[in-house]
DNA sequence: CGCCAGGTTGATTTCGCTCAAGCAATGTGG
DNA sequence: CCACATTGCTTGAGCGAAATCAACCTGGCG
């Protein structure tokens, strides 16, 4: 059976979705032009969308899902570098670079992604330069995030990077429940988690051990509960400013 | 006494200095322009260019001399980021992605630096559109090598990380001597090596002392001597394609 | 001369890795 | 529906690479 796949007829971008979105600087007819060459298709979880190497040959909108930007080494183990939510766009790095594909993405969670081959996006950055200037800001926002985490995974200890790592994700997927406690359900395994931290599987299994038995955290499987966020969030400050 | 500024007075910028830079593409009247706008200064070894969490007042384009980029520790330790060589141009970043320096600048070797306010960077950027396009690529590419070296950093010793990092430098400052060995200076101080690696300095002095036992590499205070290249590439191809 | 920063060396400890086993949840095929 | 592989996660024991702490060179330099 072939995947899924079809032109996205004026429903792929439109100015809800886009909205906070590199995007959203289009016009409604480079909307259009977007839409006539875009491709949508829906993948599964574990699914490829590119692989490191890969020419580029356009990029990748995130509809919906989740996506995982990852690098493979050597003995076949991988390191997550980001996440892709909805909205975000991949491949954009390479793109304007003007390099090939350094990292693969895989489909974390069912995701319907949008193609826009690199014809089609030349000729709207020719059409918009505010396009290429949102794309320029964001590449150096995430130019300034890449030095911090070398930075934060050089200085600080795998227990603090993984509360750190915890209080991003609960901009992500973290609920407030009604006694005020955090709730989140992480949409990763174990070891991707623990390879964006920069540590093996079996040692996160232990940090978490040690900081569910202090009391401040629950696991169980994905869901997370944390009782006291602000705690967390303390000693993250506590782990900055050392006296 | 006050440190010595000026005009560029059709100096800073010239045909010669900045070809195969992102400023190549300038026309003759926009050379003038960025001359005209640009303030040459000298730093001595040790001295600040800008802090992390400046405001970023406009760029830094490196005329002479190394310039260094390193984020500052809560207890004090530094942590070096990347090296700045003439050509280079400083504090694009936070410029294009509207942020605060979110890195400090420090000169290691006496250097000229020429400095070109925001607004003059503006106009050029909107004078020539160009222009805005290098510094896009030059940014996407700054971020393929930032997770790259995340990626490493995690993946790899920090014995391959040490020759990695030396054979990097020898595009910088090796020669090849006429016994065919490599011969080098490096311009950095341990401790700003062992920054890099993300180790400290004692491991970084051991870790220099075992592959000299081994007769790869002879030291001598920032003295370098490698009597067969091939050996360290090898073994760098060997740290990644493990059988 | 003494001081000081940069570098080295040694002894000890700590953190995270490796290897190995066990367990629970989920498939999968007979 | 059950036996059995598979996958994700955890746990334990032992090991190893770097960190830490502390002492000690060494070469400027006031």
């Amino acid at each position: 059976m072939k995947p899924m796949e079809s032109k996205c007829q004026k429903t792929c971008l439109n100015p809800q979705f886009i909205e906070g979105t590199e995007w959203s600087v289009l016009s409604p007819e480079e909307i259009q032009h977007f839409n006539e060459n875009a491709i949508c298709r829906t993948y599964e979880a574990g699914e490829a969308i590119f692989y490191e190497e890969d020419d580029c040959k356009g990029l990748y909108l995130v509809k919906s899902g989740l996506v995982g930007v990852r690098k493979v080494d050597a003995e076949g183990g991988h390191v997550l570098l980001r996440l892709a939510n909805p909205g975000d766009t991949l491949g954009y790095r390479p793109l304007l670079a003007g390099e090939k594909h350094r990292a693969g993405a895989e489909v974390l969670k069912t995701a319907t992604v949008c193609f826009l081959p690199k014809i089609a996006m030349r000729h709207l950055l020719i059409s918009n330069p505010e396009l290429g200037a949102g794309f320029l800001q964001r590449t150096a926002q995430a130019l300034g995030a890449a030095d911090d985490r070398f930075f934060k995974t050089v200085t600080l200890p795998a227990r603090i990077r993984f509360i750190h790592l915890l209080m991003i994700m609960r901009e992500r997927c973290g609920r407030i429940v009604e006694d005020g406690s955090l709730y989140m359900e992480l949409p990763l395994t174990r070891r991707d988690i623990a390879s964006m931290l920069g540590i093996r599987a079996e040692s996160l299994s232990r940090l978490v051990h040690e900081i569910e038995a202090e009391g401040l955290i629950h696991f169980s499987g994905n869901l997370v509960t944390v009782s006291n966020p602000d705690q967390l969030l303390n000693e993250i400050d506590a782990g900055l400013h050392f006296p």
